[in-house]
RNA sequence: GGCGCAUUCGUCUAGCGGCCUAGGACGCAUCCCUCUCAAGGAUGAGAUCACGGGUUCGAAUCCCGUAUGCGCUACCA
């Protein structure tokens, strides 16, 4: 690692990083990917993670996207010490409230000899950019204005004509880009346009909007898509021209759609927003965990990260240069990861509430506040725990147990299973409830207990060959399928009375079949 | 079209010149556990490190070309 990298990546300086998204609808996922990379930097070295809103295109704005973006990081557990309605010591951290600033930055450029005004019409700009392209060269502004006389500009200032500024981009000689992730880039500056910063509107483009923000706000890494790579070397010229130190850049690499799909992670057959994720039933940790390590390992085989792990352990360094495709699979095993073995039962059960009352499985007074009803609630989710890979999955798998027992349907033969008969299996059945009907609460509640008793009941009484004939016809009673949660475990939950009569009723409709 | 970045099992990755006959994970297959489904445990298939040239005693690791993928080429970010 070159010196320079190392003071880069050294953690003794606190960084400033910042997330800077347009407010232009739902955050895609993979820019909250370059906001977890940010904060996690921000965090591990004791620095600031700011969130700043760059709305400096008004015709794109979305309503609501504020909001979003505020949500999808809180949830991500994402906090930003600087931001709009946060404060701090650099604000406001909202673009269109700091145009004096840009205009102000622009005017100095202008003065310096470093920018200039430009009165030329999009029609121009299309006419010139065809006519190149006409004559198979490349594209781009033909620096008409660049030079004009004090006459040329009246006349345009006469036609009313509301200038835009460009930047003075050097004609000769080469500007180099040094990325942490990415080798360094080296253009020849004829190469680059001469492009606009300060839009006619008065507004500032990214180009200058940012860059300003960045050095006003004391930003020390810039953590940013790599499809801003192109445009670096002109950031990087804009910052010598105005005498500033260059942040870090770190382009990180964008999130491909999953194998069989080509390009960039698209929404047309994916899920791409945290908000689409949070409501497919996915966990917040689960779902950062999966992020951070598309693009980014510790080491060779750690999978599992807390986010206190991750602020401990992430090092910029280690973000892999190469796009990665989104792998939903993954995503899922990590997810059932948490699921089964991180989360409680009550955790699990409070965070399965919103689906429950989504399915109308519960009303949602009850998922605001289950009362009385939650122990029932709890003991129902944690049937499924153990097998369920996402939040949304849970309501289908116990919504039986909600239902009234005569409301299970499923087909009589089901009952009997591997018993020979329908009359083998009412025998079960009936053995069953007799047992159930009598024992001692302390028995009933006890799932160990249970399994010895009906054991005891097949191996003994009925004389069966196998557990399977016996736990068989009661697993079906109980919840109408034949992939059910444990036995032992949907009886408890059940409670005496429901399960005798689920029971019962299962019986007399096998008896009438035989 | 031009410019740029990238390239290790299907996928995410470890690897920063000899420890690599390339390691881990997801997925897949088989087996074990077992009252169904999961979970868990074990085993296995799966990459001549995109391809072709160099450099070197030695290359997945360095250099150059080709191919492929991705990005940029706006008064959008």
């Amino acid at each position: 690692m070159t010196e320079e990298a190392n003071k880069a990546t050294s953690t003794s300086t606190p960084a400033r990083t910042r997330y800077a998204p347009s407010p232009t609808g739902n955050p895609h996922i993979g820019n909250i990917r370059t906001a977890i990379f940010a904060y996690l930097w921000a965090k591990h070295t004791g620095g600031q993670f700011i969130l700043r809103i760059e709305d400096t295109d008004r015709k794109r704005l979305v309503e609501g996207s504020l909001d979003n973006i505020k949500e999808s990081l809180s949830w991500l557990g994402l906090d930003w010490d600087e931001g709009p309605d946060k404060g701090g010591p650099f604000g406001p951290y909202v673009q269109s409230e700091r145009l004096d600033r840009f205009q102000a930055v622009a005017r100095q450029v202008i003065e310096e000899g470093k920018a200039y005004y430009c009165y030329c019409t999009p029609e121009r700009l299309d006419a010139v950019n065809k006519a190149k392209q006409a004559a198979k060269q490349a594209p781009g502004y033909d620096r008409h204005c660049r030079n004009l006389s004090e006459e040329e500009k009246q006349a345009a200032l006469a036609e009313g004509i509301k200038p835009t500024v460009r930047f003075k981009v050097p004609l000769e000689g080469s500007t180099t880009v040094n990325d942490l992730i990415v080798k360094p880039l080296t253009v020849e500056n004829s190469t680059i346009q001469d492009a606009v910063i300060l839009k006619s509107d008065g507004y500032p483009t990214y180009h200058l909007a940012h860059l300003v923000d960045d050095h006003d706000m004391q930003v020390t890494h810039v953590i940013r898509g790599q499809e801003w790579l192109p445009s670096a070397p002109l950031h990087v010229m804009i910052y010598q021209a105005l005498g500033w130190e260059i942040p870090v850049l770190i382009h990180v690499p964008v999130i491909l759609n999953p194998p069989g799909q080509k390009g960039k992670l698209s929404k047309r057959d994916n899920a791409v927003s945290v908000s689409q994720y949070r409501e497919l039933g996915y966990l917040p940790e689960a779902l950062l965990n999966f992020l951070v390590l598309l693009g980014w390992s510790y080491d060779d085989h750690t999978e599992f990260f807390t986010k206190q792990d991750l602020v401990e352990k992430f090092e910029v360094s280690r973000i892999q240069p190469t796009p990665a495709k989104f792998n939903i699979e993954k995503l899922d095993w990590i997810n059932a990861h948490y699921i089964n073995h991180v989360l409680d039962v009550e955790d699990f059960a409070r965070r399965c509430l919103p689906f429950l009352a989504e399915a109308g499985v519960i009303s949602p007074e009850e998922a605001q506040d289950p009362g009385d009803k939650w122990p029932f609630i709890r003991a129902a989710c944690a049937l499924v725990k153990d097998k369920v890979k996402v939040l949304s999955e849970v309501p289908q798998e116990i919504d039986f147990i909600f239902k009234p027992a005569a409301a299970l349907e499923y087909p009589a033969k089901d009952l009997v299973g591997k018993n020979e008969s329908p009359a083998a299996a009412a025998g079960v059945l009936e053995a069953a409830i007799n047992f159930l009907k009598e024992v001692p609460d302390e028995v009933y509640n006890d799932r160990e207990a249970l399994l010895s008793g009906l054991s005891d009941i097949s191996e003994n009484k009925l004389k069966l060959t196998n557990r399977g004939m016996m736990f068989w016809p009661p697993r079906v009673a109980l919840s109408g399928r034949t992939k059910s949660p444990d036995l032992m475990a949907m009886i408890i939950a059940l409670g005496r009375d429901e399960t005798v009569q689920r029971l019962e009723l299962a019986r007399q409709s096998l008896l009438n079949q035989s």
